[in-house]
DNA sequence: CGGCCCTAATTT
DNA sequence: AAATTAGGGCCG
């Protein structure tokens, strides 16, 4: 059975490769070369806009996972600009749409944040597309996630650059769908970090429950191969979310670097 | 007190 | 479906 699936995962992976997943980027990323995106996908829509790439599940109607580089520039964009959420037009149907979020309830959470993109109009505007977007807790979005998000610009403008990436956890569906459309309510959400010193690299993981939580990012931190676990046992595929990172810079993270 | 996370009602 | 307009609460 396992055998299967890690067979399936190498035709995805192999497919997705011959379809254009390795066209590298034409941005100044000082990284750069899409080695912020994690190896596994359901064979969705991967989707790259200017300053994320997503991979949207026609499930759950909700990004599997949604990634980025961060550089200090970006984390001091100053664009302005009030956008509305709106559908993708470079996802297929189904999708979700503001109908279904409206009066539910539950936030429409960014993944990539508003204030990851106010370096470019065209950034901020495609931030706001559903592929980019989960139902989250009020109070843990503005709370708990959010100083994760402040943490994450911090640590770009210190560093030069972080590669991040993040998406929502299923595990016992506790919140069941919302809206005509059925878009899955995640039980909790990840977020995995990387950053590149002169030692090497340094990762850390972030799992915070999709309630009221409003505690410091140290609270939520695990090691990048814990999130990975996670992920897998939610999505039921093999993951690396920094796949071509050193396996071992990933099985623990470093309190006294990242708070 | 500004920045950040948003919501809802109304109009086109 | 999307744009416009007006508003709220929390945290550093």
């Amino acid at each position: 059975m396992y055998k299967r699936k890690t067979l399936m995962f190498l035709a995805i992976a192999l497919l997705v490769t011959a379809c254009g997943f390795s066209v590298p980027y034409t941005d100044n990323h000082p990284i750069g070369g899409e080695i912020e995106l994690p190896a596994y996908s359901n064979a969705e829509d991967i989707v790259r806009h200017e300053g994320y790439t997503a991979s949207y599940n026609h499930t759950t109607l909700c990004p599997d996972w949604v990634a980025w580089e961060l550089t200090a520039d970006e984390a001091n964009g100053q664009v302005d600009g009030q956008y509305s959420f709106s559908r993708d037009p470079m996802v297929n149907s189904p999708k979700a749409s503001r109908e279904d979020y409206s009066r539910s309830g539950w936030d429409k959470g960014h993944m990539a944040p508003r204030a990851d993109m106010r370096w470019s109009t065209q950034a901020l505007e495609e931030s706001y597309f559903f592929t980019n977007i989960c139902p989250q807790d009020h109070a843990m979005n503005s709370g708990a996630w959010r100083k994760i998000e402040e943490l994450t610009r911090r640590m770009a403008r210190r560093h030069g650059s972080v590669l991040a990436v993040c998406g929502p956890l299923y595990t016992s569906h506790a919140h069941g769908t919302i809206g005509s459309a059925a878009v899955q309510v995640p039980d909790a959400f990840y977020k995995a970090l990387a950053v590149k010193t002169a030692d090497g690299w340094q990762t850390v993981g972030y799992v915070v429950d999709n309630s009221p939580q409003d505690g410091s990012p140290r609270r939520y931190a695990v090691s990048v191969d814990s999130v990975e676990t996670l992920v897998s046992l939610s999505r039921g595929v093999a993951t690396d979310l920094f796949p071509t990172l050193p396996d071992d810079t990933e099985r623990t993270f470093d309190p006294s670097f990242w708070h």
